[in-house]
DNA sequence: GTAGGGTTAG
């Protein structure tokens, strides 16, 4: 009897030293005393409650320390498990990832006699849920949640919230939201990144004016949700708005990531001063800072000055990673520069960051734009694991260099090699069948996407219906227009469709459904207006083509592009009004290029204009004095008037400077 | 011990 007294005195020592090192996290000492629980060799044999209570509370140290497998091998070993200990037990599975093995304590804590769930328990089993985008199960939590009763837990209800967002079901998360009868920052917070995380932008900000004016006091997660969402839609306004949020609660100063929010936004607004004085004013920059500098200034186009923000990043100490690297080999794709794209390559290489799945589809569609898509190929080749987004580079990159059958090719072997296709891979793929125009071909795309269950993204139909299009199936592609909800026809929807009638000399319906567009409250832009302003010109309507053109120059936001004057120069020269044509190109408002002279000097070369006709050929052997093709349209029109000595001169021409590719014959 | 947050992206 006296002897197990003695044993159970350093057990109680244990426990109260236990609860020293649980609050203070610290593995070493709770491996130290592990190690002399051990050593003593009293727990096996001891078997009191006391002594699992050690082990128990062992346990939950190592789980709070983050060790699994210390924690996962006691946790296995204890008869009884107590709320607490498979509270923290699943908080370790989520902090380390392991969210499966979360779930799977969690299902240990269920059944009759056991360790049942607590208001803490669901916070966490919604995260892992979350995670995983395991809606069903999260289903299946949230009915659990309501009959143990935690349905009015704010916690409970914000990790509700994060799971339905985390899942993509955002009218579950609003369900949720509008039942609440106590929602914190934290739940505004939530439905504000919820909304932004699934593309939903504009949303996100109106969560956020409603929680300005429910007059909610916003924190720094708050400013570090919307300010995305504001640079999204280049909300410059409110998110200047949001900037003096943080300057009058001083939120920029302890939290690196606001000013970093911040940063981005005006990168994304395209103020790039804005994001300089940003930057100016933070005492601490990391990667993320000079990563979304950099990313701001390739947005912007000024690859100098993203480089030259590399190279201060590395006088700052910080050292690039994935991203950083990503964003400048997408500026070399842009801007063509192959060797400064192989050197990031090769330091990718150096530093093992080749297969990071950001590097990899930068590299891919790297030496695509620089039309390197034989390297393109190789870097794929080189890729181990069966990600879908260097297959889906892949394919764009073939589409972008018009390479239809090697794009088609390349997504057989994604599918044989099993990698699973997405969105974006359908997106990529549906251009290809586009410029291959087969209808065969097109009816086959469309049945693969059909059984894949795509065909209700409005993005996957519009590749379709320009497939469709471009195959000169206009029934096909109208049919599938139709099916588009009104509310969901988007801009880009309209343009294709009315571009496709246009492509197809079908003038009228072109305009009909421009019309159609303007009445059901959809604003044109420059491309529509191109569409619409094309279908005119080659269907030769005139007049409606001018009236366009009106509404569109009376139209504030879009502002007149070459290809406008360009369609209108064609439309009027082509109608024979070659002077109206001449004094509109005098009129434009900036100075006019090549194709706008190539639309005058072709409708002179039909109307036999030789005055006009000089004035434009003049411009463009300037402006493109490689282009056989303008002195042989020359050469046309006086040949056309029977004035062969100066279609000789114009052969002399071309010789003079070394043009030898038109055949002799076409300059009579 | 609970929930939300910054740079990329086909």
């Amino acid at each position: 009897m006296n002897g197990r007294k003695h044993l159970l005195e350093p057990l109680a020592q244990c426990r109260s030293l236990l609860q020293r090192f649980k609050a203070a996290r610290s593995l070493t000492n709770t491996k130290l005393l592990h190690a002399r629980i051990v050593v003593t060799g009293l727990l096996p044999t001891s078997g009191s409650s006391a002594a699992a209570k050690v082990l128990s509370n062992l346990a939950l140290a190592y789980a709070l320390c983050g060790h699994a497998p210390h924690a996962a091998a006691l946790f296995d070993g204890l008869p009884e498990r107590s709320p607490p200990l498979c509270n923290a037990l699943i908080r370790m599975y989520n902090l380390c990832g392991r969210h499966r093995e979360a779930l799977r304590v969690f299902v240990g804590m269920l059944g009759p006699g056991r360790c049942p769930p607590d208001n803490f328990t669901y916070t966490f089993v919604c995260k892992a849920c979350g995670e995983l985008s395991l809606l069903d199960v999260g289903f299946a939590v949230h009915g659990k949640v309501f009959a143990a009763g935690f349905d009015s837990d704010a916690f409970v209800q914000n990790a509700l919230l994060a799971l339905y967002m985390n899942c993509g079901q955002m009218a579950a998360a609003r369900k949720v939201f509008d039942e609440m009868q106590e929602r914190t920052v934290v739940s505004w917070n939530t439905m504000i990144s919820g909304y932004f995380k699934n593309s939903y932008a504009g949303e996100a900000v109106m969560i956020f004016k409603l929680m300005m004016n429910t007059g909610v006091e916003p924190d720094s997660a708050t400013v570090v949700s919307v300010l995305p969402a504001c640079g999204n839609l280049k909300e410059l306004d409110l998110g200047k708005y949001v900037h003096t949020i943080v300057e009058e609660k001083g939120l920029g100063n302890k939290n690196i990531a606001v000013s970093n929010a911040l940063l981005d936004m005006y990168a994304k607004c395209g103020r790039m001063d804005e994001a300089e004085a940003v930057i100016r004013e933070m005492d601490k920059r990391d990667v993320v800072t000079w990563s979304a500098m950099i990313n701001g200034y390739v947005l912007n186009g000024d690859v100098r000055k993203a480089l030259d923000n590399c190279l201060l990043m590395q006088f700052d100490g910080v050292k690039p990673n994935p991203v950083t690297i990503s964003s400048l080999l997408s500026a070399c794709g842009s801007s063509f520069l192959l060797k400064l794209g192989r050197c990031l390559h090769g330091w990718s290489v150096r530093q093992k960051l080749e297969s990071d799945l950001l590097i990899e589809t930068a590299l891919i569609d790297m030496y695509a734009k620089c039309k390197r898509v034989d390297v393109s190929f190789h870097v794929l080749a080189r890729a181990l694991q069966k990600r879908t987004a260097p297959w889906n580079a892949i394919l764009s990159g073939c589409v972008h260099n018009g390479l239809a059958k090697e794009a088609i090719q390349a997504f057989k072997h994604m599918l044989i090699e099993e990698v699973e296709p997405n969105l974006a891979t359908v997106n990529s793929l549906l251009p290809a069948y586009a410029i291959l125009a087969d209808v065969q071909q097109a009816m086959n795309i469309h049945g693969y996407v059909a059984r894949s269950g795509w065909v209700i993204n409005v993005e996957i139909i519009t590749g379709l219906i320009d497939v469709y299009t471009k195959c000169g199936h206009l029934e096909s592609a109208h049919r599938l227009f139709n099916d588009i909800p009104r509310n969901e026809k988007d801009i880009v929807v309209w343009s294709v469709i009315i571009a496709g009638y246009g492509m197809h000399g079908h003038g009228e319906a072109a305009v009909l459904l421009f019309k159609e567009m303007v009445h059901s409250g959809v604003h044109p832009n420059e491309v529509t207006f191109t569409s619409v302003l094309h279908a005119c010109s080659h269907a030769g309507l005139v007049e409606e083509g001018l009236d366009l053109f009106n509404f569109m120059l009376d139209n504030n936001p879009v502002t007149p592009h070459f290809d406008h004057y360009t369609c209108i120069v064609d439309l009027l020269g082509r109608a024979g009004r070659l002077q109206e044509a001449y004094d509109l190109i005098k009129a434009m408002p900036f100075k006019p290029n090549h194709a706008v002279w190539g639309a005058l000097l072709g409708a002179c070369v039909i109307h036999e204009n030789v005055e006009l006709g000089e004035i434009a050929a003049k411009w463009l052997f300037e402006l493109e004095p490689e282009n056989t093709g303008n002195y042989v349209l020359l050469a046309k029109i006086y040949s056309a008037l029977g004035r062969w000595k100066d279609a000789e001169d114009i052969r002399h021409m071309m010789k003079k400077i070394g043009l030898r590719k038109a055949p002799a014959h076409s300059l009579v």
